[in-house]
DNA sequence: GTGAAAGCGCTAACAA
DNA sequence: TTGTTAGCGCTTTCAC
């Protein structure tokens, strides 16, 4: 560390008097426009990098009237689902020569309206929201704006593009692969008020409906945190009857879950199987081998920017893209034991041991680790 | 899904002409000036809300000069530190009223450089760069033009401002943790060019050379990943020697490892312990349980925020701040075994089992998880 | 307290 | 191919 700082940054103008040519011309060249002779291009550039001009982002956008970015809001950075969403969006951005302004919500509706207020003051060309929380008017009413696209949660009777998953039928695909296990009382640790929250839990319910379920059914509240799978599974735990099996809403509350399990001197999957949803890398770690439901997470976030982009130029409307979720078999599910109550409850954490599921693994169809 | 979109937003110009007002009344009315009869003030908000007008951050920013905005390079978004950081950053700027760009490097160094030149372009006014892996050199460029400050990564001889823990010290205290369980042999799998990583790696290497053990350090390249900590892992298996610990450089890379000595058939820690670096929310994990060194993340961004503001603003000059770190305890270190070569060392992945500590959980001395 | 006028740095017709 | 001329929407003196 030490010091310098410039004074005040050269402008067109600047560039253009030293390379004795006009403004516009100058210009052009930064634009690289191909109607500009090689020795005029030379003679400029020469003079930019002299000058170590740097073309001012606020003015080009101001007169251009556009600005070829796309905000993009992500609900939670410790979430790894945003990261491989964005980098999906990223890549498809890019592609298009569109830049990305990110702004993190960080799970707080007043921070994501916020968020939302800064991308159209700075006349961002598009905008795409990830696992937002606000309600449905608030994203309608920015959508009269400017285009937006959601990745994560349908936004129906709205002007919002989607790309999902189908949460509902993922749902049914955890529950489904529970009972084929053996699974009879099928517990769900939900996501609240959070993204495909909704969809998750309904699915869920139908599900237990349709196989003569539904007076196991139980339905905890959560919200995609890691902390709210653990209070999920304590609420379970201070039930009746605890379940064999826990589908939680999302990878970190899942998480959250198997600690809570272990910490009462059980073992996942052993006494409880536990399956998550969005097949994040956290989920794909070998050392937590659990059971999920995949979300194709990059090409979601490849689809959102690419409609969102389309929408912007007037090559196609927005839509909502639902996207096909599929099982992915890890460690943290096995058959259900006879007893339908686990042998051990002890309530202290007496020694904590987590054996590899006794059956040879079955299918670690592991997935891409994004 | 449906549709509607604007033709073209409402200006100062709108909204004073229906306020009846010249347009430097309704600006000083956007920016609260004290100096308007409250009178004037009704009837340009009410103008404004009919309007639904918003001020255009662009032509604001280009008149006044400055932006208030801080643009925040993070390195990588799948590593929950970044998102951690800032936290930090995000609640130490939005105290001073300043808004955050982010931008994803993708642990791209030309995505880093591109999105740097988005900044400079944009005109923030400060620049938060987070794990970035940039040569010196050219962070030391940017400076020139605007305040920088690098969290994780300390820029000597430049001026770049930075807020880092002693990394160097952290090792050490890794090594000496296991150096007093008993471990002879410690590996270290190091962060390659990632930010910290060099301090990490000379503080191990030195420590080692205190404590008489020179002849058995082994250093292996990483990269701050997952990824890379299995295949350092690997690299450990393929050697004459096994160590009975291994240090790596990060918390996300040391999940790596751990999964490739599971897979190997031998246990952490009754096999090979491992220490991470970071106390990233992952270590936390109970599930993981990773011993680890501690970064106050969310203080460093904050000092960052803090420092970089103040010299935006004058108030303060750039500097080198350093934070301590420290030793977290958790259940992947344990008392090396008697034997100096582990006993099983079979190759293909019989049933992993995954003991707890035999000993009783030492001080489970759970940091914060941010 | 309020208005008029002159830019901020750039793009976009249109002329030349 | 290059230069001229208007703005883009706002802030900021400086009068009144």
């Amino acid at each position: 560390m030490s010091n310098a700082r410039r004074s005040s940054a050269p402008t067109l103008e600047d560039v253009a008097q030293i390379a004795g040519v006009s403004r516009a011309l100058v210009s052009l060249v930064m634009r690289n426009s191909p109607r500009v002779s090689s020795e005029s291009r030379r003679r400029v550039t020469d003079a930019a990098t002299k000058l170590g001009y740097r073309p001012n982002l606020m003015a080009r956008n101001l007169a251009a009237r556009k600005t070829m970015t796309i905000g993009v809001l992500l609900n939670d950075l410790h979430n790894p689902w945003f990261a491989e969403v964005t980098d999906g969006i990223h890549d498809a951005a890019e592609g298009h020569g569109y830049q990305l302004i990110l702004a993190s919500g960080r799970r707080t509706p007043r921070l994501e309206s916020r968020a939302l207020d800064t991308f159209l003051a700075s006349r961002v060309d598009g905008i795409i929201v990830a696992g937002c929380r606000l309600p449905a008017a608030r994203l309608d009413a920015v959508a009269t704006e400017v285009a937006v696209v959601s990745v994560g949660r349908a936004l129906p009777k709205t002007s919002v593009g989607s790309v999902t998953t189908d949460d509902a039928f993922g749902a049914r695909l955890a529950v489904e692969h529970l009972y084929e296990l053996g699974h009879r009382r099928i517990a769900h640790i939900d996501g609240g008020k959070g993204a495909g929250a909704l969809p998750r839990r309904s699915g869920y319910l139908r599900t237990m409906r349709t196989l003569g379920l539904s007076d196991k059914a139980q339905v905890v509240a959560g919200d995609f945190t890691e902390e709210a799978g653990a209070r999920g599974a304590e609420r379970l735990f201070r039930g009746q009857v605890l379940p064999t099996a826990i589908f939680t809403a999302n990878d970190l509350s899942a998480v959250g879950a198997i600690d809570v399990v272990e910490r009462r001197g059980l073992d996942v999957p052993d006494d409880i199987s536990v399956v998550g949803f969005d097949n994040t890398s956290l989920a794909a770690l070998n050392h937590i081998g659990l059971t999920t439901i995949d979300q194709p997470r990059y090409e979601m976030g490849a689809a959102a920017a690419t409609m969102l982009i389309d929408a912007i130029n007037d090559r196609g409307a927005l839509s909502d893209v639902s996207m096909a979720p599929s099982l992915i078999v890890r460690r943290t599910t096995a058959r259900a034991a006879k007893a339908q109550q686990p042998a051990t409850r002890s309530r202290q954490r007496s020694s904590v041991i987590r054996a590899a599921p006794t059956a040879p693994a079955r299918s670690p169809s592991e997935a891409k680790t994004s």
